[in-house]
This record gives structure tokens, C-alpha cells and sequence, in this order.
DNA sequence: TGAGTTTTTTATCGTTTGATCTAAAATAAA
DNA sequence: TTTATTTTAGATCAAACGATAAAAAACTCA
């Protein structure tokens, strides 16, 4: 009935969750999202509305991408080897990034969400999902033994949402290796010494 | 011998740091912060140079007015003392902190210093200031018995650093005291119990 | 093939950006 | 007062900003 997408949406999305996640929302202009995604300044208006809405959608997409998918496949794994590897994980992603882009959540979380209702509730909203993921790892892990019950789950959940934070704010400054393991080593300490 | 300044550097300088502190570096314009300074464009390049170099002076003025003595405050008390009092300012200071501005030296962290080798160095040397003031907390607390030595002093000055940052992204999100005494309560369990 | 619909292209809108220039105003030393 | 020097105020620069308008192009369905 009319003329199709010459482009697919979700691969040019990418490109623009790249753009945002490299070089933050107010220093990227939709110029540059338009050349860097591949398409006209006029078919991005179209297709996402205004930068503020692409930034929502880029957001969205790396959550679902990133944060949920990390969340989703280890939230099978014993609980407190689901700890470890997500540490893990988190740790080599930063040690590996070259670019010194750092999560798009922490960035939204500093740069727009403070400034933005809206943005500060997705965001919220995202960081509580990772607390509760943490928080059902513990609880699971103090039921089978395998994690302290000399402090309380949610502290020990909230205790390991600070820590991520941490090292996704200093591996933007000081992406070393011994700093940031050096973080998660007394924190598993603590949950392993009952 | 010459026409003589009609404003104080520190005062206008001072305005400028709220300005970058609560919008960060790129979100304000030379006009917003001459407006704020209350002194016009030419003033402001004539004495700080350009948007750059204001921004350097302004975060040099952050740190040694909030950071610096902070540090040099505490440095004399008691050491496991020191830390708690440093942990309770900061939490009153985010919870206290109604435009969400967070701290000024984590805000280039991540908005600046990824991409500016030169903010890269100021801000990591800030941070290992932190952690060096920490160090010395737990070492001499190690030494006349009122911090662990089941962990080694180092990693504990690590995992109190990424704490404090953990603590100043989450607060700009949700600043709730539950949260953040959250994080600090598993932190000094460990601190404690030898 | 032609009618109808959407996307793409291209050009451009008015504003704002960081930064500078000129000239007037203000001071201290001669 | 004069002279030398600096800071002001105000205008302005080219470039970049976010966002749109109009028309050409490409497709589907009848």
C-alpha cells in the first residue's frame, strides 16, 4: 500500500544506542545520530519522534539488551556462583572497553535522569529490577547456606547495587583490574563468612 | 595603573561551579553561566578563558573546597571513627541535596573525564586521594585493633571508595536513606568483625 | 497501469552555540 | 590633566543546533 523502510528499525536503533552510550545525550547531535545511524535527519524524525524519544527508545533497548538479559540468564544459575559470574561479567565488560563508555544505565542515571521525572523513573525502576535480582540471590543463598545471615538480605542486596555502581563509575577513570576485583573481594568475603 | 575588576574571581567562580555542578558540562551554555556569574561574556572569557578552562578551574575549586577538606577534616579522628563520620556526611549531603546535583568530581567522572585525557588525570588523582585517605584510615585502624585484618588493608580502602561512589550515583536516582545506609551498614559489619 | 500512501531526499527554518571585536568606561601612575 | 592600561558593555561572527516543509521516489493494492 505505500512505499516501505528502506532501513530496519531496531539496526539503526543500535547505532544510535552506540552514539548515546560513547558520547552521552546533550554532546551528540541528531545530525551526527543521523549520519552515524545511516539515515536522513528527516527519516529519523520520522521514525522516532524527537531526540529526547530516541534516547528513550535507546535506552530501552540496551536495558532489554544488557541489564535484562544478564538478569535472565543467571537468574537460573545457584545463587551465589549467579553473584560471581555477574561480577564477573561486569568486570571484564569494563576492562574491555576501550572506549571508556561505562553502562548507558549509569550514564542516564547521572547525566538525565536527575533532570527528567520521567527518564528518573525508568531508570529507578531498572536499578530496583537489579536490586531484586540481588536481593532474591541472597535470600536463596542464606536458605541453602551458601551466603551470610549476619546481616539482613536487603542490606546485603543493596550493599552489592552500591558496589556495582562503584566500579562502573571508577572503570570510566581507572579501568584496573586491581581496583575493581579488589572491591568485589571483601564483599564476597563478607557474604561467604557467616 | 589600569581599570580594576568589578566582581570577585572566587565569588563568580563559585557561580559557575553551581552551574556545571547542577547541569553538568555540556547542558550549559557560556551565556547561562555569564548570566549566573553576573558578568558578561567577554568578562568571563577575558578572566577564565574559554568554556574548557572555566570548567577546569571550577572543578579545582570544587575539590579543594568539598573534597580537600573534607579529607583534611577527618584526617586527624580516630580512624574507624573518621569513616563513619565521612560516610554519615555524605549520606545527609545526598539526602540533603534537593536539585539531585550528586558530587561535582563524580559528575566529571563520567560526563568529562572519559573523553578528556586531561580531566582523566585530574579526576583519577582526586580518587586515589580518596582512596589514599582510606588507606590510612584502615591501616591504623588495623593496627590498634578496631578494623578487620581478615581482609588485607588495601581492598578494604577499595571496596570503601567504590562504596562512596556507589552511594553518589544511586542517591541522584533514589535518594532514599533505607538505600544508601544500606550499602553502609554490611560495609562497617565487615570493618567491625575482626 | 494508475491511484493512494508512505518514505526519502533536499533544502531550509529560526535559535542558539562558543567565541571575538570594537569602542566606551574606569582606574593608576606620570 | 594627560597617558597608559585594563575592564567593561554591546554588537556580532560563522557554525552548529533541533526540528520541519515540500517535493520527488518507491512501493502496494485495485
Amino acid at each position: 500500500m505505500a512505499r516501505p523502510r528502506g532501513f530496519d528499525e531496531t539496526a539503526v536503533l543500535e547505532k544510535a544506542v552506540q552514539c548515546f552510550w560513547s558520547r552521552g545525550y546533550e554532546a551528540v547531535s541528531v545530525r551526527d545520530l543521523a549520519a552515524e545511524m545511516g539515515i536522513k535527519g528527516a527519516s529519523l524524525y520520522n521514525t522516532f519522534g524527537d531526540k529526547r524519544s530516541l534516547y528513550r527508545r535507546a535506552l530501552d533497548h540496551y536495558v532489554a539488551q544488557t541489564v535484562g538479559d544478564r538478569l535472565q540468564r543467571l537468574a537460573g544459575a545457584p545463587p551465589r556462583e549467579a553473584l560471581e559470574r555477574f561480577y564477573a561479567e561486569i568486570i571484564e565488560r569494563s576492562l574491555n572497553d576501550a572506549e571508556r563508555k561505562g553502562c548507558l544505565l549509569v550514564n542516564s542515571a547521572l547525566e538525565v535522569a536527575p533532570h527528567d521525572d520521567e527518564f528518573r523513573e525508568v531508570v529507578a525502576g531498572v536499578l530496583k529490577d537489579i536490586e531484586a535480582f540481588f536481593l532474591h540471590c541472597v535470600t536463596a543463598g542464606q536458605a541453602e547456606g551458601s551466603i551470610t545471615t549476619r546481616q539482613p538480605a536487603a542490606d546485603l542486596a543493596r550493599l552489592l547495587l552500591g558496589a556495582l555502581m562503584g566500579i562502573r563509575v571508577l572503570a570510566r577513570t581507572r579501568p584496573d583490574r586491581e581496583l575493581l576485583e579488589g572491591i568485589v573481594k571483601p564483599v564476597f568475603f563478607l557474604l561467604d563468612n557467616l
